[in-house]
Order: structure tokens, then C-alpha cells, then sequence
DNA sequence: CAGGTATTAAATTAAATGCTAAAATAATTT
DNA sequence: AAATTATTTTAGCATTTAATTTAATACCTG
């Protein structure tokens, strides 16, 4: 593995690796919310999770639609929705999917 | 998943993404390896690598075992090495196993 | 257009992280 | 015991990160 991966590799698990990030991704696992329906299931105010919102689209981790003045987002890269299905299977043997 | 889970996934992979621990994981993937044989492949001091291999061992991602005055250290965690597999997978696909 | 909702942006503060150099341990050899 | 090798620890500094507050933007509805 080269240098070059590892870094990209690692600036990819820097971002996923915030509490209130990786709630976020296991949250658009299956489906696109809106920042108002993450933060109903997140314990944080609309600018925090905005901002972390950022950091995943500078690192292109996910995407976003507007619609009205909703935006929905949603996990665009498959091999990070690869990456949390298998987390969740080392780590949470009891997990239902 | 319950947040308690997400907190200990997060903090995980949160030792796991710098750069230079990142690439400690992947030498020590199939060997162990003193400090200075790291060392010798990461570009950066001892006292550096020291410090990145006391964040891994809090975590419970490496171990070591003494001998004579060296320090071999290697991954004791299963689920860690299945991640470091389906990662290069995943993100190196030339990579040669 | 006025008022309301959803989201973003900017600025501030506090806390955590990473690196370096130097000193301290520990085991080994001479 | 002194010198050497391998590793760890500590302290200081600079950088980065996270959360909060406040202000701004965008879109919808009446």
C-alpha cells in the first residue's frame, strides 16, 4: 500500500471518525434525510450538525439534494457504505439489518 | 446501533486515521515489529513512533511482547485486521495480497 | 412583500492533537 | 561499572478541531 493511499485512506477515516459524523452515516446507511431530521435523532443544534455536514461533502463522502427549502442527503460512495456494513458486523455482532 | 456502540467505533477509528498510525497498522499487518524496524519505514522520529504506539496500545489495537531491549509489537485485535483488509479492498484494489 | 422555516456562514472560544528536542529507563555489551 | 542501544516520557509550542453564538441566505406560504 503506498504512502499516497494511506494518507487519502486515513483523511477519509479522520472524517468518519467524529461521534456525531459517524451517527450521521449510519443514519443515510439506508436512506436521505434532511438536516432537520438528523437533528431529531441527534443530540446537537442545526449549525453543529451543518458543520459536520461539511466536512463529509468536502470529503465527498455524501452528496446533497434541494427541495423546497429542504436538503436531503445521502452517502454517494458505495465503498463507504461497504466500510460502515462491515464495521457493524465486526463490531456489533448483534446488529439487524 | 446504539450510540454507546457508535462512541467506542468512533474512537476506533479515530486512532486509526493519522497517517503515520495508519501505515504502522498496515506494516504490522502480517509481522511484528520492533520500534525501530518502524522506524525505519516511517519517516520521523523514535520518540514520534513511540507516542503513535502508546495511542494504539490504549486503544487495545496492538500489543507487544520484551525481549533483550527491544519491543516487538503486533495487532492483537481480529476485527482490526478484517477492517485493514476490507479497506485495501476497498480502496486499493491493486493491491497484491 | 411579510413572516416563518430550513440551512449555512462567520467569528469566537476552549480543548485536543502532533511534533520536536531533551531527559529518563531499561537491558546489553565491553 | 561505563558505554551503547532501544525505547519511553516529559515539557513546550504550534496547529487543528469542536461547539456556541450570532448573523445571513434561501425558499415557501399567505
Amino acid at each position: 500500500m503506498k504512502d499516497e493511499q494511506i494518507d487519502a485512506l486515513a483523511k477519509i477515516l479522520k472524517s468518519m471518525s467524529h461521534p456525531i459524523r459517524l451517527k450521521i452515516l449510519c443514519l443515510l446507511q439506508n436512506r436521505e434525510l434532511s438536516v432537520g431530521d438528523i437533528r431529531n435523532q441527534v443530540e446537537t443544534t442545526n449549525a453543529n450538525i451543518s458543520q459536520h455536514l461539511n466536512i463529509l461533502r468536502a470529503q465527498g463522502i455524501i452528496e446533497f439534494r434541494k427541495e423546497a427549502n429542504f436538503i436531503y442527503n445521502r452517502i454517494t460512495d458505495r465503498r463507504i457504505l461497504d466500510m460502515i456494513t462491515k464495521m457493524q458486523k465486526l463490531f456489533c455482532p448483534d446488529h439487524k439489518e
